[in-house]
DNA sequence: CCTCGCGTAAACACCA
DNA sequence: ATGGTGTTTACGCGAG
């Protein structure tokens, strides 16, 4: 019975979390190449499943690496130096969008090449490019088709084994030079690590460093050289390679750091992306140029405009050792930057994972919609539509993510302790929640017992939004909330109660009749200005008054057609513009989905003409049959006074104007020309 | 302190 | 008579 409706096909529940959006391209791009590697040998050889966990292990480490030289030829390019072929525009990469705005840049390896060349490479870097050309080789194995290893018959596997031998040969030829690359360096002094440690060294290297220490080193540095030359096993798949395998978050993380996370302008964080978007955009920003000030690490020098900026950054920082040197540095605080932040992704991400574990049903763990934080999510991931969620500090719309007595869910965007504690959105409007909002959360609330931080009014609107046809009935609205939400399984009297007294408080809900009986369908343009059925004189609700006698002397309190022409159009408009707005694109107007609303406009001028001839009739618009068109499609439109801006034109004179002088304690009532008070 | 929005409870009417 | 639906009001609470 609760289950009844099936439209609850919401896609997005989880895959927007801990914004895997790369999740996607990884499928598309390597999944191919993994799911092969992955899922389809079975207790094969230790070998081939070795080779397929190290090359995890590789890819982390292609990523750091690619991110170290993406760094360096940021820096020499924002540092006016150039490399000698560097191309300017990169080769058309065939990747999907979103990974290449991920990895905006992608080193070829003739650029890896000619940065090796440069000798300047930290080891930190060579050792990251060692591992990137194992990662290469062992791509390069795995993408064979794995091997029935059971058989041992099978005619490829020899082969195999030989290439894997061959593979493995190679392995430790490189590792050999990277270890004599290290203890090369490690007798010029400028590394103390263990031969065989396998770990980047960077982070005991650049742990704790302190300005003065970063210059210390940058002195030693510039008098390095080491003169290591790489044997040159260029791929051509390098680039789809490395592109490929750059989904995971620590990438992510640092393209999306703030660039402005720089202590005193000597480190900035720039995601080349960014970068070249504002060089663009913004032809006098430099990043390294702010203030009037020259924002390379060290340097403060003082430049009056961007002009001769760029000359002091052409004649001071030019390309030479010192300017390389710094560049390594530079690449070393933010490697070392992007390492803390991983650790406290990693952190937080326990933490919340720990936090919802103790979600009241285990199965349902749903993950904490917005857990990622706001860092690393890039807004533009499939974000909900802007207008419905204006995610602004006064309104704690989204994932509102509600903590209450017992399961608790935190987002970065709010922490807040809803269970008996009321949340509302803005006083002044009504912010509408997007399907977004409960979509995100819609595994949680389906399974946790916690009161949706979401007004009844924003809830009846999204289960009306939501339904194919954007009506739904009583009934179907109460399914739709137990549905939803494991809260409103209980106590249904109450919440029951409260659904009909929002629908017929609010404006923004309209009851329209058929002959099937009675469905609600929502004004999203009323619903967003919030405002409330506006009654006639206020009333003192006296159970002993006879209550037919103040209807008869309240007027309002009889329904009757109004404004119809004001009413009905924003109507469609504003229900053509919720459904654009929650992206459902097979209804595409409410006249299409529902002919009963697509009339809804003339049955309303059919109405008002009937209404016309009767302009002062008091009659319930519940008795039946008062216009043929409504005999059709009697609709019923809850009375409102109108406003100044909805009571143009000749519907006004629906209501007349007399009302009783007390109105004026109403505040509703102040800008409300018209109110029909009769008799 | 006041106002306002919201939730809740309750009374009541209407109808099947 | 009963239950569902719809309307209206009172009141308390929290936030601004």
């Amino acid at each position: 019975m609760m289950q009844e409706s099936g439209t609850e096909t919401k896609s997005n529940g989880s895959a927007i979390q801990n914004g895997s959006g790369g999740s996607n391209h990884l499928l598309e791009c390597g999944g191919l190449r993994e799911g092969r590697s992955n899922g389809e040998t079975p207790a094969v050889d230790i070998g081939a499943a070795d080779l397929a966990h190290a090359q995890q292990q590789q890819q982390q480490a292609l990523q750091v690496a690619r991110q170290l030289l993406l760094q360096q030829q940021q820096q020499q390019q924002v540092s006016g130096l150039k490399s000698p072929k560097r191309n300017d525009k990169q080769p058309a990469l065939q990747v999907p969008v979103s990974v290449a705005m991920m990895t905006p840049q992608v080193i070829t390896p003739q650029q890896m090449q000619q940065i090796l060349q440069q000798q300047v490479l930290s080891p930190q870097q060579l050792q990251v490019l060692l591992q990137q050309q194992q990662a290469l080789m062992l791509q390069q194995v795995i993408v064979l088709p794995p091997p029935p290893a059971c058989l041992p018959q099978n005619p490829g596997q020899q082969q195999v084994a030989t290439q894997q031998l061959a593979f493995q040969q190679q392995l430790l030829q490189m590792q050999q030079l990277q270890q004599q690359h290290l203890l090369s360096l490690q007798r010029q002094g400028l590394l103390t690590i263990q031969p065989g440690q396998p770990a980047l060294p960077l982070q005991p290297l650049a742990q704790g460093m302190i300005p003065t220490e970063l210059q210390q080193l940058w002195k030693e540095v510039t008098s390095a050289h080491t003169a290591e030359e790489t044997t040159g096993n260029n791929h051509s798949s390098l680039d789809l390679t490395t592109t490929c395998v750059s989904s995971s978050a620590p990438s992510k993380t640092s393209l999306i750091m703030n660039p402005h996370a720089s202590t005193n302008g000597q480190l900035s964080v720039h995601t080349p992306k960014r970068e070249s978007l504002s060089h663009e955009e913004h032809p006098h920003s430099h990043p390294l140029y702010g203030h009037g000030v020259c924002k390379w690490p060290g340097c403060e020098a003082v430049c009056e405009d961007f002009q001769s900026f760029l000359k002091h950054l052409n004649s001071e920082h030019a390309l030479d050792d010192r300017s390389t040197a710094q560049c390594r540095v530079q690449m070393q605080v933010v490697q070392q930057l992007e390492l803390q932040l991983a650790k406290d992704k990693e952190r937080l991400q326990a933490m919340m994972t720990h936090l919802h574990v103790k979600s009241t049903e285990p199965k349902a763990a749903p993950q904490p919609l917005n857990l990622v934080s706001s860092v690393t999510l890039s807004k533009s991931a499939s974000e909900a539509s802007p207008q419905s969620l204006p995610h602004t500090p006064t309104t704690p719309t989204a994932p509102l993510t509600p903590v209450t007595q017992g399961p608790s869910v935190i987002t970065t965007t709010s922490m807040h302790t809803v269970g008996p504690i009321r949340r509302r959105y803005s006083d002044k409007y009504n912010v509408p929640i997007s399907s977004a909002d409960i979509a995100q959360n819609q595994e949680f609330y389906k399974n946790a017992e916690v009161r949706p931080p979401f007004t009844y009014a924003s809830l009846i609107r999204q289960a009306i939004l939501e339904s194919p046809e954007k009506q739904l009935t009583l009934n179907e609205i109460y399914n739709w909330f137990t549905r939803m939400f494991a809260y409103f399984r209980r106590n249904a009297a109450t919440w029951k109660g409260a659904i009909r007294t929002n629908l017929s408080l609010h404006k923004c809900f309209i009851r329209v009749e058929d002959e099937f009986g009675s469905f609600w369908t929502v004004d999203d343009e009323e619903f967003k200005r919030g405002r409330h059925i506006q009654r006639g004189r206020p009333r003192k609700y006296c159970p002993d008054e006879n209550f037919d006698e103040l209807v008869a002397h309240n007027p309002s309190l009889i329904k009757n057609m109004q404004s119809s022409h004001a009413y009905c159009t924003p109507l469609n408009a504003a229900l053509q513009a919720s459904m654009a707005e929650n992206s459902i694109p097979l209804y595409t107007t409410a006249s299409m989905g529902n002919p009963t609303l697509g009339n809804l406009a003339s049955a309303i001028r059919e109405e008002l003409n009937g209404a016309m001839e009767h302009t002062n009739s008091n009659e319930s618009d519940s008795s039946p049959g008062r216009s043929p068109m409504q005999a059709v499609h009697p609709v019923h439109v809850k009375e409102e006074p109108l406003d100044p801006e909805e009571a143009e034109g000749p519907l006004s004179l629906v209501t007349t104007a007399n009302h009783s002088p007390d109105f004026d304690h109403d505040r509703d009532y102040e800008d409300e020309p018209v109110n029909e008070d009769m008799e």
